[in-house]
DNA sequence: ATCCATAAGCTAACGCCCGTAAGTTAACGA
DNA sequence: TCGTTAACTTACGGGCGTTAGCTTATGGAT
């Protein structure tokens, strides 16, 4: 298995004004070594120069230095997120109740699915990065901030078909009802067997959106 | 604070038959690593010989290799963690809403103490040494066995003193809330600040608990 | 068709820390 | 005194991140 990109081709390199086609190639090979299920300590800049099918250094053209790759892969791995939970929620309908159920399943697939990856965007290894790449605690806020919004947006409609409990505050039940989902999504992603019923997503959803 | 270990003395060596006191002494080392804020993979097998004051092939006496220390680190934080939930439980009383608050909020409090601690129990990180330490699928989920059976007990006296919803099963209603708790300690263990109004918590677990 | 400036990527090397193996010394207790 | 325990010193090989300097293909200007 492995399916190495190990091109014996030495890789044909990139025309004269597309460089930077190789950053979004590096980023897919940090991903590949992420999918491939170690954990993410076998993410090194060198281990993702072999994956890439590059010397280690021509990667510093594209990235200050190795944690700069890791919050890349996040910053890639969080829009994707997002653009799924707003696509979920589209294809829904018009009904509260499915738009809610859409959404927050379309959180649990994706995580599922990826599981090192959503271990690296919410297991809070890449900050201390934070010093080097400059990024702020505004803008990791605001990495989430959209999944809230939308999911603050779906609680309110749920309010409004009255099929759920009204609140003062619709984002801070968003919070919660996310951290319920990411518990869960979570611990799915680092354990291999789940203790619990097999309708746990269920349970949580309902009990956390206040449906009636 | 971290009162460090690092004595300039070369170490009193221990007596005859004491030789196991070293172990102890080499996962405080360990303990007191994480403790000291720098992320997990500054706890490596050197790292943790030199907080102990002793050269590092001398933790091969009393640990196979490096993951087996964090395994042994988790071990005792577990066995730390349901102690201090059953502590809590005792100290409430006989109310069941008490009760139920008292180990909720035991819980996230002790992670909230020791984030980095709370990060290496849950983040899955030392996983992959399972075919090394021989750690079974069912060690692993005993783990957390006894906290989550406390919890389904508390929840029990909740229904039984009528102060929550009821349900068919309590031990899947325990882990729904257990899902909900962690999530929102694993998020506190890894981000600075976190969205969201104040009383998450207590939102988190009276939906939960379905507590009327 | 040829030239050559430059973008794109490479090779070599440095210093560091890691995990682990092998053989050695100091202290305790019989 | 002497064997055993407890811990040490030294050393090897390897991967890492990063720097410095070099090579080569490309594509527009000549």
């Amino acid at each position: 298995m492995v399916t190495a990109v190990t091109n014996t081709e030495p890789r044909r390199r990139n025309r004269r004004g597309e460089g930077g086609k190789l950053r979004d190639e590096i980023i897919a090979a940090a991903v590949a070594l992420l999918d491939e299920g170690g954990d993410e300590r076998a993410v090194t800049l060198r281990s993702v120069a072999r994956k890439a099918g590059i010397a280690a250094p021509s990667i510093y053209a594209h990235f200050a230095d190795q944690p700069s790759i890791m919050l890349a892969v996040v910053r890639q791995e969080m829009d994707r997120l997002a653009a799924a939970l707003r696509e979920a929620d589209e294809r829904a309908g018009p009904d509260a109740r499915a738009r809610l159920f859409a959404v927050c399943h379309a959180y649990l697939d994706l995580a599922r699915e990826h599981p090192q990856r959503y271990r690296i965007m919410f297991g809070g290894l890449w900050t201390p990065s934070a010093e080097v790449t400059s990024i702020t605690d505004d803008d990791l806020e605001s990495l989430g901030l959209e999944a809230l919004t939308l999911l603050a947006d779906v609680l309110g409609a749920c309010v409004e078909a009255g099929i759920a409990h009204g609140s003062d505050d619709l984002y801070g039940d968003a919070v919660a009802l996310w951290l319920g989902l990411h518990g869960l999504a979570h611990q799915r992603a680092v354990v291999r067997t789940m203790p619990g019923p097999a309708d746990v997503a269920e349970r949580l959803i309902k009990a956390l959106a206040h449906l009636r």
